[in-house]
DNA sequence: TTACATGATTTGGC
DNA sequence: GCCAAATCATGTAA
């Protein structure tokens, strides 16, 4: 195996398929269409070159390389080395180089969401492309330079050859041409080896992000907290799941897969989920009740005589929805135990729950029957709950009773 | 090793 | 495009 070819698995974490190595020139297997190359093949190649040039008439060397000049332009590109160079072109690797990376780098941000949690990844990634596309780079001019300084060699000796005997054009043609062949091999060996080396390392680095990593404890908290504070509705709106994803550190459909997974598996298994319910229901309670509490004060101070509309009650306030959109609106942060008491609709749901908790249960479903039949209708949807998109419409409140619930 | 928890993905409905 | 539901795949604790 080359030190190119090495140096490029390395990056890429893998062991690709040995090539021969001499005298520190990668001797790749041949692309398709071409004869043999290996390292014997190589040397019969250079065997044939060598005799080659002891036949050699005396001709005009610039014309007979004009000739060939000629002939390499008018050559069709190879199909399959087009494939490669545009390959190389949309991973970044040859052509211009593209801020901080290459398109697989691109594809693989926006694969992520576009949030900054995965910036570790992405340099790292970054990064060994960058060593791979540089590796590409040394490798291809020091094959270009090889080749050419290859080639003058040859038509040095085929001008010394062609003082002592004559030399056809058509001869050195064929054997400039043999140089030639030999080093775009090499280069398509070089091209080949350089994809595969990307595709690994984008295919690793895909695979990587696809691995499944828990969330942090505290990302998790908080997760729970506005699930448990918005029972009546935990349908985060696109704002409250950014301002989430934020809280999180996490992206934004990650926030959502969440809210889909916890609101399918609470739903299934409400008994299983009581008692977590409980302790964030416990852990805001505190919070909301001095929210409550001051609210009520301060009605009392604003309208002394505003009619109670007591905590079942403002359950189904209409307008309670509102509130929290217009309350969330304003500090951003209200779905935060600390700041549970900007809303309003999360402190009903957690006094509601800690009431229920506290004042026993009716019949005998036990836990199950607390406060979760007030939330999922009979169908298993979120009977309160706002539709999705009145989320985020705040013109309707949880209590505007809508007959089209999700399910 | 196993069972369970959990994040991600897929599928189908709307 | 969002959701529910089912499912997959991996992390984790016993």
């Amino acid at each position: 195996m080359d030190d190119q070819s090495r140096m490029l698995q390395t990056l890429a974490g893998v062991n690709l398929a040995g090539h021969s190595v001499q005298g520190g020139m990668a001797l790749p297997p041949p692309p398709h269409g071409h004869e043999g190359a290996d390292g014997d093949g190589r040397k019969q190649d250079i065997g044939d070159i060598l005799h080659q040039i002891m036949t050699i008439t005396d001709q005009s060397l610039d014309e007979a390389q004009a000739n060939i000049r000629g002939a390499q332009e008018e050559d069709p590109p190879d199909p399959q080395l087009m494939r490669l160079d545009n390959m190389l072109l949309a991973e970044g690797v040859s052509g211009p180089e593209k801020g901080g990376g290459s398109a697989a780098a691109a594809a693989a941000a926006a694969a992520s969401g576009g949030s900054s949690d995965n910036s570790i990844e992405h340099s790292d990634y970054r990064a060994k492309l960058t060593q791979i596309r540089q590796i590409y780079h040394t490798e291809l001019e020091k094959y270009e330079q090889a080749c050419n300084e290859f080639t003058t060699h040859v038509m040095n000796l085929l001008r010394e050859q062609s003082r002592t005997r004559p030399i056809s054009p058509k001869e050195i043609e064929r054997m400039v041409g043999i140089i030639h062949r030999k080093f775009s091999s090499i280069q398509m060996q070089l091209k080949q080896s350089t994809c595969e080396a990307v595709m690994i390392l984008r295919s690793r680095f895909l695979d990587a992000r696809r691995k499944r990593r828990n969330f942090s404890k505290q990302a998790t908290e908080i997760l729970n907290e506005y699930f448990y504070s918005h029972l009546s509705n935990p349908y985060p709106s696109e704002e409250a799941k950014e301002e989430l994803a934020k809280k999180c550190s996490i992206t934004v459909s990650q926030v959502s897969n969440w809210f889909g997974n916890k609101r399918i598996r609470y739903k299934k298994n409400i008994g299983k989920f009581q008692e977590e319910a409980n302790l964030y229901a416990a852990k805001t309670a505190v919070t909301a009740a001095h929210a409550v509490a001051a609210a009520v004060q301060n009605n009392q101070t604003n309208s002394p005589t505003t009619p109670n509309s007591g905590s079942s009650g403002s359950f189904n306030l209409p307008n309670s929805g509102d509130m929290f959109m217009n309350m969330q609106s304003l500090n951003g942060d209200s779905y935060q135990g600390s700041q549970v008491g900007a809303n309003v609709q999360s402190q009903v749901d957690t006094l509601r729950h800690v009431i229920n908790q506290t004042g026993g249960y009716s019949d005998g479903l036990g836990g199950n029957s607390l406060y979760s039949p007030h939330n999922l209708n009979a169908n298993g949807g979120w009977q309160d709950a706002t539709t999705p998109s009145s989320v985020t419409s705040p013109t309707e409140g949880p209590g505007s009773v809508h007959s089209d619930t999700s399910n």
